[in-house]
DNA sequence: AACTATTTATAAGA
DNA sequence: TTCTTATAAATAGTT
């Protein structure tokens, strides 16, 4: 959120580094903060900086909120199903199975929501191919150009029915460079 | 940050006040695993939603983390790497960690290339929306018309030059029903 | 669950 | 570091 897009991971200068952990730091404090305070919810957050030195924000302390996570919350969990132990480090692993089985759904889903367009964009694809890659505007050209040969040929066939006729009349085949002409174009082609 | 600011008291309605702590928490959850991974930090955070249910995020864990700043941290700060998964779960933990991080990558990607396809798809939609309706039945017999069509038109031409030919060397217009031949057709239109 | 109009957070730069 | 500022992100209200 700022100047620049970054990448999401460890920055290399440390230098660099210890400036973004200072400002996130904060910002994940006044976050929690509000969402302490708008909620009316228990929350703390504790973090070590890259040079070790810890830093927590607590409502209405850490302890109370860590202790009342990690021992003493008798009541149902909302992730019980996949509670592994009742230790502090059990309940960080459930947690984050359980957000890791989120996001594998999320992603399942995601995945076959593309594969859905893929096949979509190939089947167009394969149905046409070559109209598909034109771009706007050479469609929208190449429609006029159709639309135009479309009123063409009907005016040639007009005309060759009509030359047809006279020519017919006179009970001759016609011939041009040694070749017969064609056959009749059925109109509803045109 | 939203459509309008908000007063930093707690929401009344109770609905509403859980939906706030549901984006506000995972809103915090995000900034958390950020200045983790940005900052190769240790961070946890938990939180009792005002219902009393525990939600919680860990790098490595809510209880490596939670005990080191409690209990355990006896290390002077370290000013030089920062030291990751060093307790008995925190490996486990790290990995799953690594694993969300993974997904959530993936998922980014996922539904990124969806986005795109989706775009395509109306793209492609937009610029030829009766061809790609049209069944792949129907456009292989559209296409073996055409075909037909085109080897019809080129002998038409060919005909219809050689009868053009042939009157215009009798220097008359022709004409059918009152109305004069049509111009030629480009051959690059066939 | 999505969608915007806005507010907020923050990456760079001074 | 602290302040500024251009952008990226979060999210309040809405559908």
């Amino acid at each position: 959120m700022g100047r620049r897009k970054i990448e999401m991971t460890m920055v290399k200068d440390g230098s660099s580094r210890q400036v973004t952990f200072s400002k996130r730091r904060n910002g994940v404090f006044k976050k929690a903060n509000e969402l302490a305070t708008l909620c009316g919810a228990e929350v703390a957050v504790v973090a070590f900086s890259p040079g070790g030195k810890p830093f927590s924000f607590g409502q209405p302390s850490v302890g109370v909120v860590s202790d009342r996570f990690l021992h003493r919350d008798k009541r149902k969990p909302n992730h019980g199903k996949n509670v592994v132990g009742s230790s502090k480090d059990g309940a960080k692993v459930s947690d984050l199975t359980q957000q890791l089985n989120e996001l594998l759904k999320q992603l399942h889903a995601e995945k076959k929501r593309g594969e859905m367009l893929e096949k979509e964009k190939e089947k167009s694809g394969f149905k046409a191919p070559i109209i598909n890659k034109l771009g706007l505007q050479e469609l929208i050209e190449l429609k006029g150009s159709l639309e135009r040969l479309r009123e063409d040929i009907k005016a040639r066939v007009s005309e060759m029915e009509a030359s047809s006729s006279l020519l017919l009349l006179a009970k001759k085949p016609v011939y041009e460079s040694g070749r017969p002409v064609a056959k009749k174009v059925p109109n509803s082609y045109i």
